[in-house]
DNA sequence: TGACAATCATTCAACGTTGAACGATATTTG
DNA sequence: CAAATATCGTTCAACGTTGAATGATTGTCA
């Protein structure tokens, strides 16, 4: 293992530490009364102004099973944060549209979360987070369409 | 929102979203043929040089509760990677012993990890990863004794 | 010393996710 | 065109985690 390697797992325990630390914290507060999942669907379509996708298409995104995603969408539709309908193209699959009132629910969970935030970062520099930004991104993208080895 | 919140938001947006990739990844390949909270047991342990511990101060560290603890940690006896033995010093406790061949399962999960890893970060300059590292352990103190809100 | 509160690990029902069915619809192919 | 294959969303048992008991032990303090 090169010193880079072992810098790069370094690096990862750290992102899968903080963000087990994150996803705590979220469950135990629930912004805006939405979990984990819910916020993420919203946020999903939130954050690149998306106004359809199917369930399946999230599921992958997410990487995690349709079974889950059908849950958490009927969820969702129930709380009418999201509307489901036949696609008039394709009688096997489904639409997903966030509501109005989800993208508001999305907003108000954000604005729970970001006086404890700027907390959280208050004696960290900007530029250390902007330093940060470019490596999450593109593991993102890495890890999007990677295979497994 | 002032524009440090926003690209506080965007951080740790990416931060959640590149974590649920590398667990989804995690367990599907199952590397020394560990799941996720197995690995982070002995991880925790090796990466600190950590003799002993208990299921309280483990699930502290961990953010979870102490029964998915006593769960893992008694998989991870039965498979001989841990040695569970009463704390003489306090008939409630326990204490929580890595073996030689729960180190050596560890550090197989981490030769399993690396090539594939390295492979993810092929195109990633080794600075890029040295600038997000600060702010990744800052966020992880910060999260470690922060009350929630 | 004795009573009361705190802390330890374990158990267990409830919950969310997984992975493998399944029926329904699309697509491909001979 | 028909038959075979692929893909869609849903269901359901199995699994891991949570949160609230529980019994056992320790700490506190009057």
């Amino acid at each position: 293992m090169t010193p880079r390697d072992f810098m790069l797992l370094a690096t990862l325990t750290e992102i899968g530490i903080a963000s087990q630390l994150l996803s705590a914290r979220f469950e135990r507060t629930r912004p805006g009364g939405l979990n984990e999942a819910q916020f993420t669907v919203l946020h999903h379509f939130a954050r690149q102004n998306l106004v359809e996708s199917t369930p399946t298409k999230l599921a992958r995104a997410f990487q995690l099973s349709k079974g889950a995603l059908t849950n958490t969408l009927q969820r969702l539709e129930a709380l009418g944060f999201v509307v489901l309908t036949p696609d008039p193209a394709d009688g096997r699959s489904k639409i997903v549209r966030p509501t109005d009132a989800g993208l508001a629910a999305r907003d108000a969970a954000l604005a729970d979360l970001t006086p404890s935030m700027s907390q959280l970062f208050a004696e960290v520099p900007t530029a250390e987070i902007e330093a940060a930004y470019p490596l999450l991104r593109k593991l993102r993208f890495a890890l999007d369409d990677a295979p497994d080895r």
